[in-house]
Order: C-alpha cells, then sequence, then structure tokens
RNA sequence: GGUAGGGUAUCCAAGUGGCUAAAGGAUGCGGACUGUAAAUCCGCCCGCUUCGUGCGUUCGUCGGUUCGAAUCCGACCCCUACCA
C-alpha cells in the first residue's frame, strides 16, 4: 500500500508532512474516528469514510472507533443551527451497538478497537475540566461558522457545546491517534485535538477529511433528512436499484468515492455504455454487502424484470381462499388489499384508475372487477413498477 | 427589556371570516417515452372510505367571538431583524 493510496479522495489533509514522514518510516499508525451514537443509521455517505478506514487496516494500521457515548448526551454542534437534545445511557448503548453492526460490514471487526469516551470523561473532576476549558478561547471558539451564525442570529450557544471540541480533542489526547479522520463538518473539532496534542507534548495528529458523496438527486449531499440516501441495512434489491436511478453523473461520483477509483479508470470507463456501466455499479456494492453472489443475482432480477419487463422468477404467492373471507367480495379491490402489499383501499383505487396494476399484462380498469384467474398457470400481479405477485386461486 | 415582523401539509411558500383539505413550487408516487439516466408530456399527492355534493383530522398552543375561523379577539409558547 503506498502513501498515495491512503491520500486519495480525501478532501482536506492537515499535517501531511509528518503523516508521510511517519509512514515512510513504517510506523504502525492509530487511526481514530469518532462514532456519533446519536445517529445510528449509516448511509453511503459514511461509507465514504468508513472505505478510508479500510484502507488504513489494509495497510497494517489501527482503526479506533470511538464511540461518543459521554459526549453524545451533550450533543456536537458541528453543522447545526440549533441545540442538540440529550440522549439518555440506554438510547445511546443502543444506538452504539446498532452502529458498530452496520459499521462492521465494511471494516474489519477483528482489526478494529472500539473505545468509549466514558472511560476518561465520567471520572474526569471538575477541576480536570476547568483546567480543559483553559486551553480554548471564545473568540477562536466563534472563527467557527455554525457557532458564528448561532451568535449573530441570537440563537442559543449553551456552554457545554463550547465545551464539546475540546473534550473530543481530549480524546485525541488519551487514544495518542496518529490520524484523525472525519466528514468536513469535523474540521475544527479534528483541529483541536491536534491543538491539544501539541500543548500536551504528544506527536499530533494529521487530519484527513472526506468529501461528500452525492445523494440520489444527484443534487444535495447524500442525508437522511433529504431522503435521498442508501443505508448500509438497505435490502440487495434496493441497494441496486437506487443505484440504477442515479443519473449518470452522479454515477461517476460514486465510482470514485464508493469504489475508490482514480481519475484514469474512470475516463477509461466512460467510453463504455452508461447503462452497462450503471449496472456494473450496482452490482458492485450490492456484492460489498451482501457478496458476490448476491450482487449477481440482482444484476440478473433487474435485467429480466425492468429491462427485458419479464416477470421476476421468484414471487410472494397469495391464495384467494385464504385472504378473502366468508361473505367479502372477492373483487379485484379487495384482494390487493388483503394482500397488505398497499397503504390502503384508496391507494389501490388510485393506482387502478392511474393503470399501474395489472394481471397477467392485462390492465385492470375498475376497482370493483372480479377477475377471472387461471386455474392452472399463473396469475401475475404488477403494481406499480416494483411489486409483483402471484394469485392462486 | 423595547420596537417591528413571523410560526400554514414531507420541505419551501400563498392565503387575512363562508366558494379552503387550503394557490404555487420542490420532493415523492403512477402513466407515456426510455437505458428504472437525463430531458419532455400527463395524472395523483392530509388520512380513511361503503367512492357518495361520504367520514375524520389539520394552518404554533389553549381559550373566546361568530350560524360559520388558517383568517377576528385574548393569553401563552417559540422564532427573526433592529435597538438596549
Amino acid at each position: 500500500m503506498n502513501k498515495h493510496e491512503l491520500l486519495s479522495n480525501t478532501e482536506i489533509v492537515i499535517g501531511e508532512e509528518e503523516l508521510k514522514e511517519k509512514l515512510s518510516k513504517g510506523k504502525k499508525l492509530k487511526i481514530k474516528f469518532g462514532v456519533d451514537p446519536t445517529r445510528p443509521d449509516l448511509t453511503f455517505g459514511h461509507l465514504v469514510v468508513f472505505n478510508k478506514l479500510k484502507q488504513f487496516q489494509d495497510a497494517g494500521h489501527k482503526a479506533i472507533l470511538l464511540i461518543g457515548d459521554y459526549t453524545a448526551r451533550i450533543g456536537d454542534p458541528s453543522g447545526r443551527s440549533d441545540l442538540r437534545p440529550e440522549l439518555t445511557e440506554a438510547e445511546v448503548n443502543e444506538n452504539a451497538k446498532t452502529y458498530l453492526e452496520q459499521a462492521f460490514k465494511i471494516i474489519d471487526s477483528q482489526k478494529t478497537i472500539v473505545r468509549r469516551n466514558s472511560e476518561w470523561f465520567a471520572k474526569m473532576s471538575f477541576a480536570d475540566a476547568l483546567a480543559l476549558s483553559r486551553k480554548m478561547t471564545v473568540a477562536r471558539m466563534l472563527e467557527r461558522d455554525d457557532f458564528k451564525n448561532r451568535f449573530k442570529r441570537n440563537q442559543p450557544i449553551s456552554m457545554v457545546e463550547f465545551m464539546y471540541p475540546l473534550i473530543q480533542g481530549y480524546d485525541s489526547i488519551v487514544l495518542e491517534s496518529d490520524v484523525e479522520i472525519g466528514g468536513s463538518d469535523q474540521l475544527f473539532n479534528m483541529l483541536v485535538g491536534r491543538t491539544l496534542q501539541k500543548d500536551e507534548g504528544l506527536q499530533t495528529q494529521a487530519v484527513l477529511t472526506m468529501p461528500l458523496l452525492l445523494g440520489l438527486d444527484g443534487r444535495k449531499k447524500m442525508s437522511k433528512s433529504f431522503n435521498n440516501y442508501i443505508a448500509f441495512n438497505d435490502s440487495p434489491r434496493d441497494i441496486f436499484g437506487k443505484i440504477m436511478s442515479i443519473s449518470d453523473e452522479t454515477m461517476w461520483n460514486y465510482y470514485k468515492l464508493l469504489l475508490l477509483k482514480n481519475e484514469k479508470t474512470i475516463l477509461n470507463l466512460k467510453m463504455n455504455h452508461p447503462m452497462e456501466m450503471k449496472k456494473n455499479l450496482s452490482m458492485e456494492l450490492t456484492s460489498l454487502f451482501y457478496g458476490k453472489k448476491v450482487g449477481e443475482k440482482e444484476r440478473i432480477y433487474f435485467e429480466n424484470v425492468f429491462t427485458q419487463r419479464e416477470n421476476p422468477e421468484e414471487m410472494e404467492s397469495f391464495s384467494i381462499k385464504e385472504i378473502i373471507s366468508d361473505g367479502e367480495s372477492s373483487n379485484i379491490l379487495n384482494i390487493l388489499n388483503n394482500t397488505k402489499k398497499f397503504d390502503s383501499k384508496g391507494q389501490i383505487r388510485r393506482l387502478i384508475q392511474q393503470g399501474a396494476i395489472k394481471l397477467n399484462g392485462q390492465k385492470v380498469e375498475k376497482a370493483e372487477e372480479l377477475i377471472t384467474l387461471n386455474q392452472k398457470g399463473d396469475n401475475v400481479i404488477k403494481a406499480g413498477k416494483k411489486i409483483f405477485f402471484n394469485l392462486i386461486p
């Protein structure tokens, strides 16, 4: 593993010279990554950072996942325009657990050290905390955009939020991290870590920030709040499908940040048909989480169902006899409703009106229609683009 | 503490007594076209529904005026700008 690769895709690198020196001496580095146990659902946006961690791991360095269980009780002000609610200890623990389960889908759990900052902060005295707070000035804090803006707008900034970067920086002292990695919104906090380490007479950590991944809409950053995300916990079908729906332009952002392809490779890939490249991207990413076999299976499913417009090979099936109770009309509306595949009868009516429901390729015209089913063969219902199931008489 | 302006559906944003479940965007969903891309066109978009000029719940919160309120009045909560 060469140094270039370890710094690829990074947005900002602070302390590059020292880092390169350490690397050239063959030192095993400690890479710190702070985990925020307030938001347990990981998206592909986080995958950018985890990829970087994994690269370090693969190069023989030590990844340290720092669970900010103590700091979660305070709330990181970064990028926020308002105060964050505090969490209970139980919530934090539950979130941390979920977080790690997801993180270990990418990084090697065996080679990862998990620490919690309550280990040291729980026993810190108030005097120690005051001593720590001496290391930071209000002016310095107000250099930060988020604080500056909130201050200007007369929005509240609590003292405890001022402490947050110091607390995070103190983690770096305890962990003696060589590198801290995070999103660009973490830059300030991570720099404080450097300052504090230096003050303690320790070596200073390099700071790497990773760029933001574009969301599915191709416009805004990927984020849960914009509802334009792919989650680590999405099903293989969803991962594959969501990636197929991104624009051609966005695809290259994903190739770069998620599959770590360099400029030159991407230039070559662009010679191919975009559709093929997108299927390839979908397959690679699906495989990353679920294995190559599943990735290939999803590719075949996609090609059959969406390109060839065939019915999927495996479908859920519902027996009319079982789902229609005595006295209930077995019209298409009731049948569909009783499959529980739809939100409400209203939704089904709307879909029928819009010509989105088909039985064996034949459009269903009316909600009250009494459909005739093949006694032997398939009776495939297709609803919209994605929902398929079979009806058994 | 003072003055002025605000809080509307997933988000942005109109609406200042009945014709308002509430204009217009955006997102989303469905259809056509296609490569489940982009672009374009059309339909739906508070929830339920026996599909009916049907039922229920909304316009910061609570209460009031009124036959009738997102719209008027009162109290309260929150936000913004300027001033202290």
